[in-house]
DNA sequence: TAAGATTGTGGGTAGTTGTGGGTAATTTCC
DNA sequence: GGAAATTACCCACAACTACCCACAATCTTA
C-alpha cells in the first residue's frame, strides 16, 4: 500500500544491469500519480548519487530555475549544473529506467546498487558509497 | 475497550514468524482510528528496536521531511537517515505487519519479541536487550 | 460450566516482481 | 546511402510476496 502520492520511503539492493537500467521499486511506481506519466527525472545528486525526480516534481524545480535571474553568476552556474546533466526517462514494461553513462560515471555505480527513498525524491547509489 | 484513538499501553510476548510477519496486539489494532486504513509505518527506533506508527502519525513526520531544502548537506543526511529505514505495513486479516529484514536485523529480533506500547508509538524489542 | 467468539500462529498457493537476454527499430558516422 | 552501433520494445523465468485457509489456545457470555 501506498501512503502518499509521489512519495518514496524505504531502501532496496537491486542490480543496474549490461544496458544500463535499474528497476523502480514496484512500491515507488505505484505511489506515482498518473500525470506523471510514467516518467522520472535523472540528475545529479548533490551527495555522489543519482537523484530520482517524478516528472511533475522536476517540473517545480524546472519553474524554479525559471525564475532564477542569469544576472546573477552564481544562478547561472546553479542552472546550468543542475540542468545539465538531467533528462527525462520512463520507464519499460518492466519497470526499469535507463541511466545515462555520464551519471553512471559521476555515481560511480557498478553492478549492486542501492535504491534509496528519499520522500519526494529517490536516490540511487555506490552502496559501497554511502555510510550509515 | 480503549481510552483514546491511536493510543498505546502494555506489553505482549508475542512471536516473528520465519516470514518475518508480527501480530499487532488486537487492543493496539482496536485503538487505531479509521484513518489509519489498517496500516502502519515501520522505522528504525533510536535504541535498538523497531518503532511502528500509525499511519497518520507518520504522515506528520513525513511533511516535515519534505519541508526540509535538499540544499543543506545536514538535511540531506537527515532525511536520508530518517527515510530510509521506514516503509508502510498494512496488517493482514490475522492482525499481522511485516517487518523488513534490515529492520529485524537492526534490531537484532529472534523468534520472541516484546511489543511494548509507548503512547503515541509502538516498540517491538528482543527480550533479551531490553531491560528496565 | 459449556458453547461460541476472538486471538495468536503456522503454512500453502497464486499472482507479482526483479533480472536476463533477444529482436526490431532508430540513430550515428563514414 | 549503407554499415555499425545504439536504443526501445518484447518475452521468459526464478524468487518473492500477498492473500487465503486452518487450527489451537484464550476469552466472553449466557
Amino acid at each position: 500500500m501506498t501512503l502518499t502520492n509521489n512519495t518514496f520511503t524505504g531502501e532496496y539492493a537491486y542490480s543496474l544491469d549490461s544496458k544500463g537500467r535499474v528497476n523502480i521499486p514496484a512500491k515507488f511506481r505505484q505511489s506515482l500519480s498518473d500525470d506523471n506519466e510514467c516518467t522520472f527525472v535523472i540528475a545529479r545528486g548533490m551527495d555522489s548519487c543519482v537523484w530520482v525526480y517524478p516528472l511533475i516534481q522536476w517540473k517545480d524545480i524546472e519553474s524554479n530555475l525559471r525564475n532564477l535571474s542569469s544576472l546573477s553568476k552564481i544562478n547561472r552556474t546553479f542552472v546550468r549544473n543542475t540542468a545539465r546533466y538531467a533528462s527525462p526517462s520512463t520507464y519499460d514494461k518492466q519497470g526499469r529506467i535507463t541511466l545515462t553513462p555520464s551519471l553512471i560515471d559521476y555515481a560511480d555505480l557498478d553492478k549492486d546498487v542501492l535504491i534509496v527513498g528519499m520522500v519526494n525524491k529517490i536516490e540511487i547509489w555506490n552502496p559501497t558509497r554511502l555510510f550509515e
